[in-house]
DNA sequence: CATGAATGAGTCTTCATTCAT
DNA sequence: AATGAATGAAGACTCATTCAT
């Protein structure tokens, strides 16, 4: 019965333990539950993982890494800094919106990971950060007419924005993706005194 | 069945209970590191708990007692809509701010209450969201400029910029409490189209 | 039903530990079984020890203090080199005797020993070893009248009836202890070239 | 149900699990262990052996077979009673000390064999026994000059240095294997009242 | 009130063994 | 033959909870 599976089985593991960690966090969750959510016994697991820390640290590395990536790929080909921007928050909420399971434990879990995996994650973290604040304070200098507050602090709340719409965006919800997307966008836009419209596309 | 709610060493251990919360969450926290704060033995603590819930819930009830009281009595001898939110977002940020770690606690910790307990919190926590809408709404309907988005999602702001201060905020930080209140401030009003400063104090 | 064991539990697991690391071995037995030898469940083993290293390192470290003070004071009050070693053999060959069930887990126990400890327990071998040597060699200069072989070797061959002795010795066996005891030193005395008798006891 | 009892893997794998036997114990080493030491997965093993006693089994039969008809080849053509127990003590010895491995596996594994195996190596041991002890007798009947200690303790003692020897001798140690063979059967024999040197060496 | 000891369920993990491929 | 995956039992250890002293 259980063949035919091909490889696949490691990834209904990580599947089953992320659905997990989200609705008990790491701590409460046990492994037979995990083993359970995929359909077969404690014990089997270690024919995919080393340990539960493991299935954590996968799932940390990964959203870390498919956020940086994402947000980069997003401004790439983009010359004006404010597009830069726009572009980037967009990306940004869109990412927290759609992979807002991940992106929650990512926020809520760092505390569980093993020291030395903490530390790397935390290195990705500051590398995002730095990547959002970047763009920030780019479209800041060219265009903003209003004295801006602490661009820090701004970029702290954008962060924010992104954790707090993960941890409430259903895509089932009163808003469409899109419309989260939007007025978040918008919102932090207004904050830095950007205009919240392409030039081209206002005109 | 003893108890003795009033004790010190009741006080104690809660004090000790929320400073292990906080550092490795409800599920990581033993009973034995809870008693180590106090000094104690385990077995001791159930002179003044019924049990590790206990501990939970107290904090989390205690916490959004303390919340809706802080921000209903910073307003309550305000009329002016205007002046009644900045009265709040004061209160809800410098709140936030000093009372990080059982409002993260209170933040992170909803899952692992019992069901009972925790319909109790949530609805703590929406007539909380509906005070601060409550501000929202007033002021914006009398002198907002633009036209506002959402004001549910203006709302979550708010939360969201509360939640994030009590993640960062250390009183030993780059910014002072007052700093951080008051840009946290300005960036809601701004944000609402709402003049940051009282017209009195402006002049 | 369990009160009124005084502090006496702690000794109760050590003993029930023992006789199963003889029977069974160390990796062999479960705490399981343990805690039954005492009538206690396994959880119950943690009250008094820290894991089941501390068995076998209590045990090893008990028995080497043990026999080394034995055979210390058995020859402490004697002078003549000969007289010292009949006294230190018989003392060595009746501790082997006598407490053959620690010894025997003592020589076949050691690779059980987490690392640290097992360098603490083969310091206090290889200072029982040339205690024994020491004797050996005292007797040998002042009284032997033959070549003595090796006399390392010698001391060895007095190690190996030792662990012999503790290999198959029973109180209830077909010789009495004193019968071994006299048989193994004679044995040994010969083998040296020294007379078995005390030259007072000859006469 | 595979075999390939003359397999080239199946000795390959013998030749781990003695390796890890001796090493570990067996109690203390996994079949996983035993398999990376041939290059190969668990469940590999299994085409070569029925389960894990099968090699603790194989290994200490093989052994006592070994032993016992090594020593009786040794003394196969030799007449004289006091020539038959040096060359049947030589070769004692000196099994012991080339095949240390095995036989100290042999000599503390006993307990972990199932009981119907236990009990055939146990009786392998007693012929063995039996005909050491055949030879001392026969030899101190016909020429011993000193009323002989208990004779099957002595031949305990025979054993006894044998199974030291099996424990401390290395080829590359401090004794050569001649020497060591040379000094342990002067020993044993001198402890007999018997002459060391064959009568026509001697002269 | 505090303690030390007991309990039983539960944790993660390892193991020998099986078997389809 | 070798492999990878599955299994179920067992391992050591931790935990919240109870209770006699």
């Amino acid at each position: 019965m259980p063949r035919s599976r091909g490889g696949r089985t490691a990834a209904l593991i990580q599947e089953s333990a992320a659905n997990l960690f989200y609705r008990k966090g790491y701590a409460a969750t046990s492994l037979r539950e995990i083993a359970g959510g995929v359909g077969i016994q404690v014990g089997s697991l270690y024919n995919h993982i080393d340990g539960k820390d493991d299935l954590l640290r996968n799932l940390m590395e990964q959203i870390m890494r498919d956020l940086l990536a994402a947000v980069r790929a997003a401004v790439a080909d983009i010359e004006e800094p404010t597009d830069r921007l726009r572009a980037g928050l967009d990306c940004h909420i869109r990412f927290h919106a759609t992979r807002s399971r991940d992106v929650f434990i990512g926020n809520n879990e760092l505390r569980s990971l093993p020291a030395a995996d903490r530390r790397r994650v935390i290195l990705a973290r500051d590398e995002y950060e730095q990547l959002l604040r970047s763009l920030v304070v780019a479209a800041c200098q060219r265009e903003s007419r209003e004295a801006p507050i602490d661009l820090r602090l701004q970029t702290y709340a954008v962060l924010a924005i992104g954790t707090h719409v993960a941890s409430w965006y259903r895509p089932d919800g009163r808003l469409t993706l899109d419309e989260v997307v939007q007025a978040y966008t918008d919102m932090i836009l207004r904050q830095l005194g950007l205009p919240p419209m392409p030039a081209e596309a206002a005109s």
